[in-house]
DNA sequence: CTAGCGTTTGACAAGACTGTTAAACCTTCT
DNA sequence: AGAAGGTTTAACAGTCTTGTCAAACGCTAG
């Protein structure tokens, strides 16, 4: 019974390639962190089936049971252990440029690039946070408290030193950083109906990406600059 | 066995208030949608039990059969006729008006105040965007075909022709909508993160949705506004 | 009154899924 | 070779959930 305390196997995800050598089967606990994500983040936690993960990890289903005891114990260990490398690669990825348009530009392209890369924790999370039973909190505040990296939170630095610089307008950073992430995660979310209206995003979702990467920084750029307020006034209602 | 066919109680889920007459509880099949519709969106379609439907419709399990055959035809039926109320009052509420500037002001307001009064359908649709198997999408579809209004397109339309006029710069249209979607819709999906930054929108949430109303508009004029590019080119990578 | 019909209920059957256990296996060390 | 200890497997048990059924209920028409 030596399991069941803390994963032996706390390897990174994305190792460095090592030598020449052939890529050997990673340990079985790794190969179960890896297809619990996928049919979590696909059929969600309630409709996820035990014996798909252990067919997709090419197990038989007791070992399970042997290395996270319970279906519970092994979702909240995939979800920890996948929000905390996701949350680390994710700020590592969202370089700190000087200026205010190099930090928004390397934000929302490293955001996206990075996301593309890691959809199924993307989906998990999100999954969490529509119906999810608080597993997301309490695994955002132990962060936070453990002051370690939160994404966010380096360009919104950026952004009002820029306010106080006069780079950009005086807007609520708390809004904005909001609608940067909303523009840059939700068209994952939304993928199959985007699909519908946007049907070039299928044939090269590369490309669409892309694009958007390019549109949102763009919008951002025009709408926080400097400068007088529209055509009316400012807000109205 | 009467029912299995079409809803008998096809009613509006808004009636208008009727006389004064004591508000008489709802015909069971309309509790039961109520019922389903909250469940469904709070446990997702996997987590939801059917036993938690009856309970919360105060009605015996075994009516849920007698009116719905099986779990996954209940869970169609909730979904599509959620879907075409949601979509019909959706793009009632989002009234056209002459300017680019109004419209886009209408959009905004009317979608966030939608979505706020329709949480558990929205919950429900994008759940089945996160771990969904072709419900929406076949819906979508089947909507489209049948030239069923679809709320976003007035506002492209608008924002096509005032691109005409010059009234706003020439861009990617479905990008723009799409960013303005997201900026409305993604904070309910993310709402238990944003509470833990923003914690004022757990105490006063319409607070914090008129802000966001606000900041919404201001932020997409100015970003839509003619003019020159940045400070620098327009796009780089 | 009662026959008919739709509605509602409790009980049951079948199946799916999770969790446990004992034995087999395989490697390492003595 | 043999013991030890971790790993893997097949089989089993228990529970939860869905779906079905026959009977009971209540209303209306004849």
């Amino acid at each position: 019974m030596t399991p069941h305390t803390t994963p032996t196997a706390a390897a990174l995800p994305d190792p460095p390639p090592q030598d020449g050598s052939p890529p050997e089967p990673p340990p079985t606990e790794q190969r179960i962190f890896e297809a619990a994500l996928e049919v979590f983040a696909r059929k969600g936690r309630d409709g996820a089936r035990l014996q798909e993960i252990a067919d997709r990890a090419e197990i038989n289903r007791a070992l399970l049971h042997y290395y996270f005891r319970t279906k519970e114990q092994l979702y909240d260990a995939v979800f920890e252990h996948g929000c905390r490398q996701f949350m680390a690669g994710l700020s590592q990825s969202l370089r700190a440029e000087q200026g205010v348009e190099d930090s928004l530009r390397a934000f929302v392209y490293g955001y996206i690039d990075y996301i593309f890369r890691h959809q199924d924790m993307a989906r998990l999370m999100l999954n969490e946070c529509l119906c999810g039973g608080g597993v997301l909190e309490r695994h955002l505040t132990a962060a936070i408290a453990a002051r370690e990296e939160v994404p966010g939170l380096l360009l919104e630095d950026r952004l009002r030193a820029a306010i106080g610089h006069g780079e950009i307008r005086d807007v609520d950073l708390r809004h904005t950083l909001l609608t940067i992430v909303s523009a840059c995660l939700f068209p994952f979310v939304a993928l199959p109906t985007v699909r519908l209206f946007h049907s070039r995003a299928v044939e090269d979702f590369d490309r669409f990406l892309e694009e958007r990467k390019a549109h949102i920084v763009d919008l951002l750029l025009r709408g926080l600059r400097p400068g007088s307020a529209g055509s009316r006034g400012e807000a109205r209602a």
